[in-house]
DNA sequence: CTCAGTGCAAAGTCTTTGCACGATT
DNA sequence: AATCGTGCAAAGACTTTGCACTGAG
C-alpha cells in the first residue's frame, strides 16, 4: 500500500462496502484522479482529467462522488472565495490553512499551532465552542514577487 | 454628524461628486437601510428591507449600489461560505475577523493582533507578502451551548 | 434479479449584463 | 440636454436533481 491513490481507493471500498454503495469503474477514477492530483482540485479540473480516461463520464457523477468522499473522510472540500468548490485529499493529514497567491493561484499549506491555540483562546472568551475554522492568507508568492508581476491592487 | 447612516450616505456622496455618478434616491435608500442594519448583510436582506419602502427597487440596482460601496469603501465584502456575498460597514472601522455560530447563524466579531502578527510570519517564512486575509472560526456560541442546541455534527 | 449509480438535460441559486426608459446634474 | 442609473428579463457560472437506463453485487 504505497500508492495514495489506492490507499484512498481501498478506504472508500470499506466506507461504501460498510453501507451497500457500490464500488463503480467511475468512482474509482475519480477518487484515484483526485487523489493524484495532489490538492486543490475543482470539480471542473477534476472532471477534465477524468475525461482523458473516459470522456462519457459526468459532472454530476464528479459532483455526487465528491460529495462521497467528504462524507467518507477521503477528501476535504475548501473554499478560495473563486466561486467553486475545492477539494483535497484528507486521508490522515493533519489540519492545516492556505497561503493563496493571488497573482498565479499558487497555493502553500501551513500550520501554526500557536495561531490556533490563540483562536481557541479568542472563542473561549466570547463563549464560543469552535468546531471548525477556516483561514487563509492571500497575497503574493515568492515568485511573483521576483518576477514583479504586480499585485493586482 | 451623529448618524451612522448619514454619515455613510455623505462619504458616497463625495465618493461619487468626484467622479461624475450621480446621487439617486435608490442609492441614498440602499445605503442607509445597509447601515442601519448594522452588518452582515446579504443582498437578498437589504433587498426585503429597501423594498418596504420603494417596492419597486431591483436586485440588479442592490448588487450594483452595494459592489459600488465596496469600492468607496463604505462596505466590506463578507463570504461566509454560505453562498451568497454579504457586506458589513468598513467607514473607520479597525480590521477584524469573524465568529460564526452554526446553530443560530449569529456573528460576532473579534480582533486579536497576536494572530495577526503570526500571520504575517508564516507568511514571511514562506515568501509571501500578504494583501488580506480572512480568518472565520465556526462553531457554537453561547446561547446555544446553553439552551443545548445541539451543534449540527 | 434488485437496487444503487450514471448520464443527460432540466432546474435551481446567486449574480451579472444588455437594453430601452427614466432621472439627475 | 446629456449621461448616468434603473428595472426588467435574459444570460451566466456553478451545482443539484428527476428520470429512465445501466451495471454492480
Amino acid at each position: 500500500m504505497i500508492d495514495p491513490a489506492a490507499a484512498a481507493d481501498e478506504q472508500l471500498s470499506r466506507y461504501m462496502a460498510e453501507r451497500g454503495l457500490k464500488h463503480t469503474r467511475q468512482r474509482s477514477l475519480i477518487v484515484q484522479t483526485f487523489v493524484r492530483a495532489g490538492g486543490h482540485s475543482s470539480v471542473d479540473e477534476i472532471l477534465a482529467t477524468v475525461k482523458r480516461q473516459d470522456a462519457r463520464v459526468s459532472v454530476a457523477t464528479v459532483y455526487r462522488t465528491m460529495k462521497l468522499l467528504a462524507d467518507c473522510g477521503v477528501a476535504t472540500a475548501l473554499d478560495f472565495g473563486d466561486g467553486q468548490v475545492r477539494y483535497e485529499p484528507a486521508a490522515g493529514r493533519h489540519h492545516h490553512d492556505h497561503l493563496v497567491c493571488t497573482s498565479c493561484g499558487r497555493i502553500v499549506e501551513f500550520e501554526n499551532d500557536r495561531i490556533e491555540a490563540l483562536q481557541q483562546t479568542v472563542a473561549k472568551r466570547h463563549g464560543f465552542q469552535v468546531s471548525s475554522h477556516r483561514m487563509e492568507l492571500y497575497g503574493t508568492c515568492r515568485d511573483c514577487l521576483a518576477s514583479g508581476r504586480a499585485p493586482p491592487s
